[in-house]
RNA sequence: GGGCGAGUGGUGGAAUGGCAUACACGAUGGACUUAAAAUCCAUUGAUCGCAAGGUCGUGAGGGUUCGACUCCCUCCUCGCCCACCA
């Protein structure tokens, strides 16, 4: 046996250069073949990837070279999601500035991709820090301010004091800083918003077009919008002409209201409480309580605390006076910022109540056990029968919801409302490192957006990174002084910039067009080219990055500038790769290098084994002695391919494979046929699960199957010479291509083809081909398998059913009785029942 | 607290009503070798048996079915997402 194992620095050098020369990863502008757009999350440049990155541009490439085989124009681009806070905190420690990081790193990231072998038109690549991109950014932000979808309002912040700045949500973890670890307080700074509330039923109901997204990642949206249909009820504050509205799903239950809570950030507080004698303990406790909604907002469990207002308010159902109190469980920003309190069916309520000493009434009774208001451990939420509910008792509960909001409608006490848990985006940072967003401050005209025709807002190079609560924008005075658009006088410049969602809600269309300096996209090629046959990425951005590009794609569309409504036909979300059980980080110190590995093994075994790993939706621990059984299976086919074609001269098979059936040879051996057969049933498992739901695993453990009885065959005279054996050989080669491209070219080179193995059809499988002469039958007795008979593969159920009678083994166990019945499974399966 | 998903050999996993454990890793034995590595061959769920073969076995318990890893109910464990949303 020969010791060698494949080159695979020099088979990577060589097909690199030669992808590079043929254009492979060039979408062609006027093919007349099917397009598919293949992308994959565009990925924040970082300095060392592991094996886990990997793994997204491993699956992505597969796909590609997949589709390119299959004959479709494939446009598979990739770019960088540039701006961020990870290289302006570098830039503060290591005093680097954050473009020179960034553009390093995207340097290191080009050249990673390239060691996995991972194709891209890299001509068309798109990073959204560099004023060619942001431009459009800001052009796209003008157009949502135009539309009045955009606009500033006082908003509470998550703020860390050590740090002197503003932190995404994503950055507090616990309700601590990321990075220093001290509280994160709650400040009212002026925000700038997108309003995708306006389309929260959109995007909800246009869920169900996305029919080839994961069920799971829709339900997150689902939830996420969080559409609750209600009612909502005046309720008058006694001796006053306030009335506070409330908001309840619950309208079954309002006969049940002992007091009514409302936020301690509502703004009707000052006025309920401007002659309360109390007044004073009122504004410490919503002091208090507002420090530690904060907390509360990242989901640290607080106790329920609460305050009365001195106040009354009115129930308008019966007229009925109850306490109005003032609580930190109430979401200012949900509803109404009022509720209707229910202890006795509702959990929250009935916890406020029972501390607070406040009244429990029953008014939905439990069929099955009796209630009783003075003896209850918890809140009945059940559905039952209306009780001390006036005209309404009797009713089961779940009716009388719509007859007693009908009722409220009549009376003009309450109306049917949609509620959203769906908050506007708030897309403004108080950070150096994102794109300026163009408007201008004018003492004399106000707020004013730059003119289109003057973009981009340039980001300042020269700039003190420096941390004091504002944006380090404030201290270039070249970029904050600037003329107002309307009048020409002395104004200021808008000094935050965007979040960073806002670079990537809307970066695939710039692909199609990445160098256009008149427009952001071009409206032909995109219509042409979306949206999107496959998505590919992190489930991590199943909320926000896919919720935020769909609202930008229906503005765009609802302006005309496009002509879909959906972004993305079809996501796949990809499941991430743990050592020793978790995510692979820099500071947990379990980090596989891809570049090692690579450099040990070459980037098909890196790639073979990532793919085999798991079901690439699901998440997989990496074990090392796992590459190496990738290793080994790739130099199990070099050999096999060196073997039978590598020392000189060979007759080429001819491109398409030779199915060899027309020719009915009468009496050909079976075993040929069984080679056969076991060839094309493995073309056709990997072009399904190509097809289906991307089992790369499954479709690289058929193609070993195949492999391990090619080499059972060479063992065989008969087979070892055979035209069987040659497209054996043949179809592993290509079916392999698209998860290990380097050395399935060379070894397609080997086998004698001139062009390279992406050129070659995709083989199909022959129907005939997958029959056998004779089938090996498993015989089941009530189920439980005893034995097999064979039979020939066209026999008939009667034929099957007299070989089963008459075969020894299952009369012994059937003791000469004949069965009650027999069935016969697809004719594949039989089983007798006694 | 709510929602979703998962639980199969020593390990990663395969099978979505029909032969449980494909494929691979690991392990054991053998061939080759002065030796090792590499390679090739064999065995590898548990258990009883000299053997033929039997019995048990997919987190636990119940149900539907001729037949259940797969469907239904109850429970346990783990993972993810959301979390005082009225």
């Amino acid at each position: 046996m020969t010791q060698e194992f494949y080159p695979f620095k020099e088979i990577e050098t060589k097909w690199h250069k030669r992808w590079e020369e043929m254009g492979l990863f060039k979408m062609d502008q006027n093919s007349s073949k099917k397009k598919y757009y293949c992308l994959m999350m565009f990925p924040y440049p970082s300095a060392a990837l592991h094996v886990g990155h990997g793994r997204n541009y491993i699956i992505g490439d597969s796909v590609t070279r997949y589709k390119i085989m299959r004959g479709y124009n494939v446009l598979s681009p990739m770019g960088f999601d540039a701006f961020g806070l990870p290289a302006e905190n570098a830039a503060i420690k290591n005093k680097i500035h954050p473009e020179i990081s960034t553009l390093n790193n995207i340097k290191t990231m080009r050249r990673q991709f390239d060691s996995w072998g991972a194709g891209y038109d890299w001509d068309r690549e798109v990073v959204s820090c560099l004023p060619e991109y942001y431009k459009w950014t800001q052009w796209i932000f003008l157009q949502l301010y135009k539309k009045g979808l955009a606009y500033k309002k006082k908003a509470s912040v998550n703020w860390c004091p050590s740090c002197q700045t503003v932190l995404a949500n994503e950055q507090v973890i616990d309700g601590e800083c990321e990075r220093c670890s001290s509280q994160v307080i709650l400040r009212d700074l002026e925000q700038w918003f997108f309003k995708i509330t306006e389309y929260s039923q959109r995007l909800l109901d246009d869920l169900g077009l996305l029919r080839d997204w994961p069920e799971h990642v829709k339900l997150m949206q689902k939830n996420w919008i969080g559409r609750s249909e209600g009612v909502e009820i005046d309720f008058k504050v006694k001796d006053s002409n306030i009335t506070l509205i409330c908001f309840t799903t619950r309208v079954d239950t309002i006969y049940g209201v002992t007091y009514m809570v409302i936020s301690n950030e509502h703004p009707a507080i000052s006025e309920l409480i401007k002659d309360e004698p109390n007044k004073k303990e009122i504004e410490k406790f919503i002091g208090e309580t507002r420090k530690e909604n904060a907390a509360d907002r990242v989901g640290a469990d607080i106790e329920k605390k609460g305050i009365s207002t001195g106040r009354f308010v009115i129930n308008p159902m019966n007229g009925k006076a109850v306490p109005l109190w003032i609580g930190n469980y109430v979401v200012t920003e949900y509803g109404t910022g009022a509720v209707m309190a229910v202890p006795g069916h509702d959990q929250r309520d009935f916890e406020f109540a029972k501390k607070y000493g406040l009244a429990i009434e029953v008014v939905i009774d439990n069929p099955k056990e009796h209630l009783d208001a003075g003896n209850m451990k918890e809140a009945y939420i059940e559905e039952g029968i209306m009780v001390n509910s006036e005209k309404f008792n009797g009713l089961p509960s779940l009716g009388a919801i719509e007859k007693i909001a009908d009722f409220m409608e009549e009376n003009r006490i309450g109306k049917r409302e949609v509620h959203y848990k769906l908050r506007d985006w708030l897309i403004s940072r108080q950070r150096y490192w994102g794109a300026p967003i163009p408007m201008i401050y004018c003492d004399k005209c106000g707020m004013q957006p730059v003119d289109e025709k003057d973009l981009p807002v340039l980001l300042p190079k020269d700039v003190l990174f420096k941390l004091h609560g504002e944006s380090p924008l404030k201290d270039a005075p070249e970029f904050v002084n600037t003329k107002c658009p309307k009048c020409g006088g002395n104004a200021r410049r808008e000094i935050d910039t965007m979040d960073t969602f806002v670079d990537s809600s809307w970066y695939f269309l710039r692909y199609l067009s990445p160098k256009d300096d008149k427009r952001p996209f071009d409206k032909e090629l995109v219509n042409k080219w979306l949206p999107i046959d496959q998505y590919i990425g992190g489930v991590e951005h199943a909320i926000l990055h896919l919720l935020y590009s769909r609202f930008i794609i229906k503005v765009l569309y609802d302006m005309g500038y496009i002509g879909f409504k959906e972004p993305f036909a079809k996501l796949f979300t990809q499941g991430m790769i743990t050592k020793n059980g978790i995510k692979m980080s820099k500071s947990k110190g379990n980090v596989i290098s891809s570049d090692d590995l690579i450099k040990k093994y070459g980037a098909d075994t890196v790639r073979l084994y990532t793919l085999f790993i798991s079901p690439p939706e699901k998440d997989a621990e990496w074990s090392d002695r796992g590459v190496e059984g990738a290793w080994r299976f790739l130099n199990r086919v070099w050999r096999l391919v060196k073997q039978k074609f590598g020392s000189s001269s060979i007759d080429p098979l001819s491109n398409h494979l030779s199915t060899s059936l027309e020719a009915e040879k009468p009496e050909e051996d079976v075993r040929l046929k069984s080679l056969r057969q076991k060839t094309h049933s493995t073309i056709k498992k990997v072009t399904e699960d190509m097809e289906g739901a991307f089992h790369f695993n499954t479709a690289i453990s058929s193609i070993m199957e195949l492999v391990n009885k090619i080499y059972d065959s060479t063992n065989d005279e008969l087979l070892a010479t055979s035209d069987e054996l040659k497209e054996a050989i043949q179809t592993v080669v290509i079916l392999l291509a698209p998860f290990v491209p380097h050395i399935a070219e060379e070894m397609w080179e080997k086998l004698g083809n001139k062009e390279s193995v992406f050129k070659a059809e995709w083989p199909c499988y022959n129907k005939d081909a997958l029959m056998q002469d004779t089938v090996e039958l498993p015989v089941q007795i009530n189920g439980k398998l005893r034995s097999k008979i064979e039979a020939p593969s066209n026999a008939g159920e009667d034929e099957i059913k007299k070989l089963v009678l008459e075969d020894p083994v299952i009369n012994k166990w059937i003791g000469g009785k004949p069965p009650k019945k027999i069935i016969i499974v697809k004719g594949k399966l039989i089983n007798l029942v006694i």
